[in-house]
DNA sequence: CGCGTTTACGTCGTTCGTAACGATA
DNA sequence: TATCGTTACGAACGACGTAAACGCG
């Protein structure tokens, strides 16, 4: 058995079980890949894959079980790589980040430039998706770090590290009804309008909904979105008021007017989560500090030597986060409509 | 990097930095092990091992971390290759089994001499240790499977599961006060007559201790030893009242009649344990069987899909766990000294 | 001088790429 | 016939073992 096999193993069944893409991915000829595939089947006297004829219809299920086990010893083989690098501070390298629409849109550009300007040798990428998405990409090692919120039990493997809190606010078109209450608007009053606000997700509890409950109240929510722009541009046309994250709440938005939602809805944490047997990179360290600035390098690391997320939890239990979003500034105070 | 390359490393590792002998172990020639690892230091642009002048005398700090990688990595290639023998119903194999004396000398014999007739090509071997030096064996791969009692926190890593409960017995000599008690001792008469028991465990809070100290009472122990043998030696030689597991006694022990102790001290658990990542072998399932008769392959498969030792200490909570040792049929019978 | 490691070199096995072949839809 | 996998073969590479050299106690 050589990790070359495992390399090839891997990537056929990560290109849809085609030999052919495999073997361009992996920057060798294709008859290299079928035959080191073949090899190791031979070695190990049992077939990885299905075959019809000579191509491949599906993975067998101990496949499957070589398949996984592969993903972990090349992943401890990268681990490898990874400490030997660090220790010859060579710059050059790879960071993917998943992560949702919001943090993608409205929080991680500030970050991401500064990171980019000084480390130019690292190849950063960042793909956006659905928490079940992220899950998947991280579990299968496409993507370094999840930045998401909620979610606990969608990412039971990761270390999660908390990084600031937010609320939510409110956008309304200027002449709206509710900028003329002369107060912040409550949970009744919003429940007397049509809502427009992100999609739930899928399987975590829906704290948007609860809240109204809560109260005995019932959201009328005409339209979700995964976005906040595409849910102010239905604010803009009238269809309903908007219920973004303070984050997503831009000044310059212009035909909109934010109203405070500051303990309406309970506050969300987004996280930075990444596997724990991940090495991480020096750059990786001070990515998560710039991104969060009590995460600094020597917390991090502290973080990696619990064993369990509620150690975690525990460890940044007594510090208060920082709040981010501007839902805070742009508050009718009371007499003062907007 | 290269599978070889990093058994090398481990093999140098694991015997004392001795390039020569490391050779040896892996059949092979010692120039060969020392270029490989040279290559792979050359490879990773770091020393693994410190050497002064031509000898290593030591471990990078990196060189221990790519160890503990490099360990991750061989266990799940064995993984696989585990995979592909059972699916073979290969029937050669190895089973290691590291187990304390009282297992060693009294419950396996008879499992291992029916285990081996059915598996004559399974190379079989039993290692004896305390609990510490057990921990340390089954972490470097050394043994496959524990069989121990207590020490929850000595193996936390381990998938532990039952396998039988029981009871201390006290021994004597024939004409011995305790015997003329007509009713079984209580711990008030044990803390009258000087002990002989079992070392107590390093780590571990010792239950026999912590029996006498809730009733207020501070047992005489003058001799500890590691196995029940010696311990009925020097209760022959009138040395003390001897305090033993309960299948450690044997009905043709002449020179020595047990007494019940049944409800002195806590029960105790025996059970087998091993590591949540590794592949059993077919026969690995059997010999389970074998040893506890209520540890079935199905129920072995459902323990090791549960996601801590919680779930599976529930997946038992309801069974009433067999008894072992004769303690119970020795009973000095109220009225009918032995 | 013994012990252990490294260097040198010849041999053998293995991997890879190109090119031709085979099978399938 | 286009697509994809396998077979064939020559070239390059790499691992290993023997033998000799080197350093250290």
């Amino acid at each position: 058995m050589k990790l070359q096999q495992l390399r090839y193993v891997l990537a056929v069944a990560e290109n849809g079980l085609n030999i052919t893409a495999a073997a361009e991915r992996l920057h060798t000829s294709q008859p290299a890949v079928s035959k080191q595939i073949r090899q190791l089947e031979d070695e190990l006297g049992l077939k990885l894959f299905t075959r019809r004829g000579k191509s491949l219809t599906g993975i067998t299920v101990e496949g499957q079980e070589v398949v996984e086990r592969a993903i972990v010893i090349l992943r401890e083989v990268e681990n490898i790589q990874r400490i030997a690098q660090n220790l010859k501070q060579e710059s050059r390298g790879v960071l993917s980040i998943g992560t949702t629409h919001t943090q993608a849109r409205y929080v991680l550009p500030r970050v991401i430039t500064a990171f980019r300007e000084v480390y130019s040798d690292v190849s950063l990428s960042l793909h956006q998706g659905t928490s079940e998405q992220l899950a998947d990409m991280v579990e299968s090692g496409l993507i370094d770090f999840v930045i998401a919120t909620g979610g606990e039990r969608l990412f039971p493997e990761l270390l999660r590290l908390p990084c600031y809190r937010w609320d939510r606010v409110i956008l309304v078109p200027p002449d709206h009804d509710l900028t003329r209450l002369g107060r912040a608007p409550t949970l009744q009053d919003l429940a007397k309008h049509p809502l427009v606000t992100y999609v739930f997700s899928e399987k975590g509890e829906s704290s948007f909904k609860s809240a109204f409950a809560r109260q005995g109240l019932v959201p009328d929510v005409v339209f979700t979105a995964r976005d906040a722009d595409v849910i102010k541009t239905y604010v803009r046309l009238g269809m309903g008021v908007g219920v973004v994250a303070a984050m997503a709440q831009d000044v310059a938005d212009d035909g909109l007017v934010a109203l405070n939602a500051a303990g309406l809805f309970p506050r969300v944490t987004t996280w930075l989560g990444f596997r724990r047997e991940a090495v991480l990179r020096n750059y990786m360290f001070d990515f998560i500090s710039r991104f969060a600035g009590h995460l600094d390098p020597w917390t991090v690391r502290r973080a990696l030597e619990t064993s369990s997320q509620a150690d975690v939890d525990a460890l940044f239990a007594d510090q208060a986060l920082p709040m981010r979003g501007a839902g805070g500034e742009l508050v009718p105070e009371p007499g003062v409509p907007a």
